[in-house]
Parts: structure tokens; sequence; C-alpha cells
RNA sequence: GGAGAGAUGGCAGAGUGGUCUAUUGCGGCGGUCUUGAAAACCGUUGAAGGUCAAACUUCCGGGGGUUCGAAUCCCUCUCUCUCCGCCA
């Protein structure tokens, strides 16, 4: 959510950025100021009133213990009155509130300075690359084949016991998704994110606070019975751990790693980009998050572009660093960045990792805020990543790294893995 | 699932209709003392809106109600704890 008091001093400039992300916000930003000035009117009006009955009441009181009961009363008359007058003027005030409100969540982010315009994803722009693209084996097939031939997931079994988009891993694949989470993790608890277990349902005030809700709202599985929402990431429950917080400075940056599997009904998907491990329901993945300073956020999100990008490095995976225009950036984010790497039998990048800023977007909604050296209340900017998106790697991985033998494991995972290669396995039920 | 008890400032915990403008303790911050620290003592210490600053208004789990006046009474929802039942 923006704030209001940037709206209010910079409107013209808050309408220019938003047209960066394709978003006319003309009409929006006129309605805000005309209903945050008639807001403030009604307050005022409302809250001298109130300043005035209770000034009355309290001598209501004075006189009630003094014995003057007959003066008490003649007050209480006349109290009375002036609070009919009153009940227009709070229902007018309160009306304003909730329009000024709704209008505000409807505003996405505005993009920062160095997001460049465009519509689609082809206006992306490419910062760097790094590794090397494979030269495959004669025969080489996409990593749906690779996964049957040694036995690695089962995706008609997803289908019987849950649907479409629900793969089981089962053995080596089980096994090789569990040694790069524990890499993934340790890897970033080494960089000094300290490692959670969230929930794995929230509740609406969480979806709201990271700005799923009201924008995703259809993207998101939900438990109606509890009013529980699934997590499509693990950044809604870790950034929404301190919600309503007021954070001592000493103790910033918040950096915060966990893995958990995350949901995603996504709705509208269709074709091609759905086979395999392309795009699932429910998929595995490590996440970074940082609640940070707002002067250090834009140091902290080079910061953990750097950090992902060792992490792919010492995956040895091709990849690429995709700057995202403002017409690909998503509602909350004010700048980021997309990580590729390169399927090489798909022949096809796939997004692995996906790294932002939201500024005070999300903390404004949350109210995690600090205390700055002046005294003066000022809200932190949060930002988080991917550390990474597991099903896309483990295609990259099957894919890239198959040769006669077997498949290859890159070698930070071996320990981890207790094997160099992969090899076929045993069947399934 | 059944029965009971609760939800108050960073934490603990008083307050059951009228200066509550929320007692007190701990913690935090500042100071005195000290070579420095501890202890002791003194002072200070919630948030939002509003204002140049103030005045002022709102907030005692959420929502609604009664009343001139609600932390306090009523309704309702949510959550927590204790006991019983079930259970990994």
């Amino acid at each position: 959510m923006l704030q209001l008091a940037l709206i209010r001093q910079q409107p013209d400039f808050v309408k220019q950025r938003l047209q960066v992300k394709n978003f006319d916000a003309s009409a929006a930003v006129d309605s805000i100021l005309l209903l945050d000035e008639k807001r403030k009117k009604l307050q005022l009006e409302l809250e001298s009133s109130q300043a005035g009955l209770n000034a009355i009441s309290k001598e209501i009181g004075q006189l009630m213990a003094q014995g003057e009961k007959e003066k008490a009363t003649a007050k209480k008359l006349e109290v009375s009155r002036m609070k009919t007058g009153l009940t227009p003027l709070q229902q007018g005030l309160d009306l304003a509130d909730n329009q000024l409100q709704e209008i505000l969540v409807s505003l996405p982010n505005l993009p920062a300075a160095a997001v460049p315009p465009g519509k689609s994803p082809a206006d992306n722009v490419t910062v760097r690359e790094g590794g090397k693209k494979p030269v495959l084996p004669s025969g080489a097939v996409p990593h749906w084949d690779l996964a049957k031939r040694y036995n690695l997931i089962d995706f008609e079994l997803g289908n019987k016991i849950t649907g479409a988009g629900f793969p089981v891993y089962v053995n080596q694949g089980a096994k090789l998704q569990r040694a790069m989470i524990q890499y993934f993790l340790d890897f970033n608890t080494t960089a000094g994110f300290v490692e959670y277990q969230p929930p794995l349902m929230v509740n609406e005030d969480s979806a709201f606070g990271t700005g799923q809700l009201p924008d995703k709202e259809g993207q998101m599985y939900f438990a109606t019975e509890d009013r529980f929402y699934l997590i499509p990431t693990s950044e809604v429950p870790l950034t929404n751990l301190w919600r309503d917080n007021i954070v001592k400075e000493k103790d910033l940056p918040i950096k915060m790693t966990a893995y958990t599997p995350c949901f995603r009904r996504e709705a509208g998907s269709y074709g091609k980009d759905v086979r395999g491990l392309n795009r699932l329901h429910q998929f595995d993945k490590v996440e970074i998050v940082q609640l940070v300073h707002p002067e250090k956020s834009y140091a902290a999100l080079e910061e953990m572009v750097l950090h992902v990008e060792r992490l792919l490095v010492s995956l040895q995976l091709p990849y690429r660093i995709l700057r995202l225009c403002g017409g690909d950036m998503s509602f909350a984010s004010a700048i980021t960045y997309d990580f590729e790497v390169f399927s090489a039998a798909q022949e096809k990048w796939l997004e692995v990792s996906s790294v932002s800023n939201f500024e005070t977007f999300q903390t404004n909604r949350m109210k995690i805020r600090f205390k700055d050296d002046q005294g003066k209340m000022q809200l932190l900017h949060s930002l988080n990543g991917s550390s990474l998106a597991l099903p896309r790697i483990l295609a990259c991985l099957l894919e890239n790294n198959q040769f006669s033998g077997g498949i290859a494991v890159p070698e930070v995972l071996h320990t981890y893995f207790q094997a160099r290669t992969l090899s076929p396995g045993p069947a399934n039920p």
C-alpha cells in the first residue's frame, strides 16, 4: 500500500510512475485527494464536538459527586440533544475512510527509477548471463522422459491421488530434492539468514499484509471452513512474523530463510508451459527475506542478487539475470530481478528465482516500523527472493547433466546426495 | 468434541460505571555517584490521526449495543490457558 503522505505531496509523480506499470492511476489519485480533504474536514468537525461532549460528561460526573442531581439531569438532556447531531458526522467520516482505504489498496507499488518501461516479458532487460550452455549427447531427452527412465518423478500417481500439477517424487528424485533443500538452507544460513519453519496456512490478515489480497484472491487455495489460505510462497508467513512490530534499529537487518512447499492454483495457465516440472500447483522452494533500514534496501537488494547468483554458479547451471520491465512486475514490487536457468533439452529459459525490493509497500500494510535516531517512527523496507525454486532447478539439472551412463549430480551436492550420479531405479506402484 | 477460566502498554500485573489524563513492578533510555562498571538514587518511557507547535480525538483481543459517561455492564466473534475425551 502506498503511503498516503506521498500521494498527498506528489500526486503527479505517483500517476507518472504508475504509467511505467501500464497502470492509469489518474482517477484513483484524484479521488484519494478529494476523499482525504473530505475526511479531514469531517474529522475536525466531529472531534471538536466530541471534545465538547466529553467536557460536559465530566461536569456531570462532578455534579453527581457533589450531590447536585438536578443540575446534572439538566446537563444530561443537553448532551443527549448534542449527541444526535454527531451520528451523521461519524457515518460520513467512516464512509470517507472506507472509500479512501479501498482505493488505496487497489493501487500497485510505484516502480523504482531503474525499472525499464515495457508491456511484456519481451521488454525485460538482460543484466548479465553466466555459466555455459551444455552440448547435449545425441538422443538427449527432456526431463519428463528422464524422470520416467530413472524413476525419479511419477506424474500419473500424482494425478491419481490429487490431480494434475501434484507430482510424486520417488527414490533418488525425492532424495535429490531433499539434498538440494538442505544445501540451499545451509548456503543461506551461512550467509546470516536465520532459518524458520513457518505455518503453511495463513489467515486473511497475513495474506493481505504481503499484498496477495485483494490482488490475487483467486490464485490461492482457500480452506473455507477455517478461512485459511495455503501459502503461495514462504514470503507470506516469514514477512508477517513481524507484522505490527516496532523493531529496534540495532536489530536490523532482519534476515530470514525458510524451506516450504508452495501452493498455487495457477488459474488461467495452459498448454506447453505446464509440461513436466515447468509449472506445478505444489512445489518446493527455499526463500530468503530481509527487513532493512530504508536507506540500505538497495544495497541489500544487490547483495541478495549476488547471493542467489553465487548459488546458481555453485550448481554450474547456465543462467541469466533479467531486470523486469514495468509491465511484467508484480503488484507489490518496486523493482524485480528474475533469474532464469537454461533447460537444455527443452531449449527453454526457466524462471527459478525472483528477487524484489518492496520498499514500504508491504511494511505499510503490516505496520513494520522502527524508531530512527531522531526518535521518529519510520517504515522498514522489505525484500525477498527465491533461493531457489526446486522443480525447475531439478528439471534443468536432469536435462543439462545427462550423459550416456546416467545423470551427473553437481559437485556441491555430492555429500548431501551421497552419490555422484543418478542411475535407473526400481519400479513404482 | 465437553466443562471451566481468561485476553489490559516491550513484559509481568492492578483496575468491576464518573479527574482512568490507566496504579505498580520489571525492562529500556537519560542523569547523579564511580578511574570504569555494578548497586543505589533521581528523572523519563505506548501507538494512530491532527497541528508550525500545541490543544484536541481515537485505541484496554475484533465487532456491535446500553449510558450524559464504559477497561469496567450486555450481545457476538476470534484466540489463549486448565481439566476431561480422542489422537501423531
